[in-house]
RNA sequence: GGAGGGGUGGCAGAGCGGUUGAAUGCACUGGUCUUGAAAACCAGCGAGGGUGAAAGCCCUCCGAGAGUUCGAAUCUCUCCUCCUCCGCCA
């Protein structure tokens, strides 16, 4: 959430910016609703102050055995008259904060222009694509061939499309990967490992910018509790923070976070249906910092290089990108995305994207820290990314990694987590 | 699942329906004292919002929501959550 002091005082100069993300800020409504607010809000306080003082004078005359059927007397308007103010305040209170809600993150200045994923630009590329002497298979066929591999037909007889079933080896090299990564960041990257739960409440979902605008992307258990199963750990590990007011000397917070995440991947019908590019279920390992606002530049730019680190040790060539305006998502304010090389598609794949938030997700969360400067308490900034997707890592190694024959090479950092073994039969 | 007891400021912990946003202690900040520190003493110290150029003034908040009342931290109801005991269970 954008603060409602700009937005009230700076309406022009914030519509402008959200027209880079193809937002149209609705200038004109947001100041006919606040002008109202404010003559009703007045109003309405003017009578509570009224109010609480005549009850004030009440006590004190009867304290004092004075008669006090005549002070009574006159508050016998005030209360209709109040809850008639209050009811319309709070509709109207509840239609602006509805309305902000809705109203994505401001993009940062670096973020450039554009409508979609086109329009990203290019920032750096590591190693170099491999030219293979033969033709380069696709990551299903190559896991469906494999001994222990891939099996998509008995995932869909267990659930339905869009899910994967591993077995064996390949099972293990997924978990190999979830624990390289874990490692690398928790014992080089200086990041807290943290489990953490997979169903939030809407609270939580409404922290991290998922509720109320993308309710479909959920999937939402049926039953007595309103849960939702994760689209992310970032939804879980950035709430850690709300409603709390940390210690500066504890700042930075940086955690990691393996999880499976849930996506209902509605409105992607037909995109990468074959695989396991695009699952209901996947896993991923997370970074989250909350940082404070000073450093949250050089926390994505830290954090975005923590992810790369995965990328380079397992010697996957990977490009990065930073999002234009029209294809940074609702809460961000900017946003890196790494792309993995995929042979079979002869192209790029987002593999992990890293945004900084600035004081959005906080705002919401009433994430705090408190400033030894001021002494007051003040929202924090949060960041997070992907370090990485281990399903699409797993896919990057296998189509990367292939051999004529259809066996795979294991990274040489993965095989102290394989028992050694170097190939993938 | 059953029975009982709690949820109050950064923490601990008082609080009769009425000048209580809340005693007290700890922590924290500033000051006095000291060569310095500690101790002692003095003072300050919750959050969110409105209005205002500012000082200030006002509103709201004692787990959440509803209710009773002129007036609710205090009374009633619902929900959430924590603890103890019993049952069940990986």
């Amino acid at each position: 959430m954008l603060d409602p002091k700009t937005i009230r005082s700076d309406a022009g100069l914030i519509a402008s910016a959200l027209r880079k993300k193809k937002f149209e800020l609705d200038v004109t409504r947001l100041a006919e609703l606040d002008s109202q607010r404010k003559i009703l809000q007045t109003d309405t306080e003017a009578l509570q102050n009224e109010r609480n003082q005549r009850s004030k004078s009440i006590g004190k005359a009867k304290a004092a055995g004075e008669d006090v059927s005549e002070i009574l007397q006159s508050m016998e308007g005030i209360k209709s008259e109040l809850d008639t103010k209050k009811e319309h305040l709070n509709l109207l209170q509840k239609e602006l904060g509805d309305y902000l809600l809705t109203v994505p993150n401001v993009p940062s200045e670096s973020v450039p222009e554009g409508a979609d994923e086109s329009d990203n630009k290019e920032i750096a590329r590591w190693g170099t694509p491999k030219t293979f002497g033969f033709a380069a298979r696709d990551h299903a066929e190559l896991g469906e061939a494999l001994e222990q591999g891939l099996d998509f037909e008995a995932a869909t007889k267990i659930t339905g499309s869009r899910f994967a079933v591993m077995t064996g080896r390949t099972a293990q090299l997924h978990r190999a990967l979830i624990q390289f990564m874990l490692d690398t960041h928790t014992l080089k990257h200086g990041y807290t490992e943290v489990n953490v739960p997979y169903l939030v409440n809407a609270e939580s979902l409404m922290g991290t910018g998922q509720l109320p605008k993308f309710e479909a992307d959920l999937f939402k258990l049926r039953g007595d509790q309103e849960y939702y199963l994760i689209p992310t750990a970032e939804v879980p590990v950035t709430n850690l923070v709300r409603d709390q007011i940390i210690d500066a000397d504890l700042l930075p917070l940086k955690f990691a976070c393996h999880s499976p995440c849930f996506r209902s991947e509605a409105g992607s019908y037909g995109k990468d249906t074959k695989g396991m590019i695009r699952q209901h279920q996947f896993e991923k390992v997370e970074l989250v910092q909350a940082v404070r606002p000073q450093d949250s530049d050089s926390a994505l730019e830290e954090l975005t290089a923590n992810a790369e680190t995965i990328l380079q040790l397992l010697e996957l060539p990977y490009r990065k990108v930073i999002l234009c305006g029209g294809d940074t998502s609702f809460s961000a304010a900017k946003t890196y995305d790494l792309e993995v090389w995929l042979p079979s598609q002869d192209c790029y794949r987002e593999i992990s994207s890293c945004s900084s938030f600035a004081d959005f997700q906080a705002r919401r969360m009433q994430a705090r820290w408190r400033n030894p400067e001021t002494g007051k308490p003040e929202l924090l900034h949060t960041i997070n990314g992907s370090g990485l997707a281990v399903g699409r890592t797993l896919v990057a190694i296998l189509e990367n990694g292939q051999l004529e024959d259809g066996s795979i090479q294991i990274p040489k950092v993965l095989q102290a987590y394989m028992n050694g073994i170097e190939l993938l039969v």
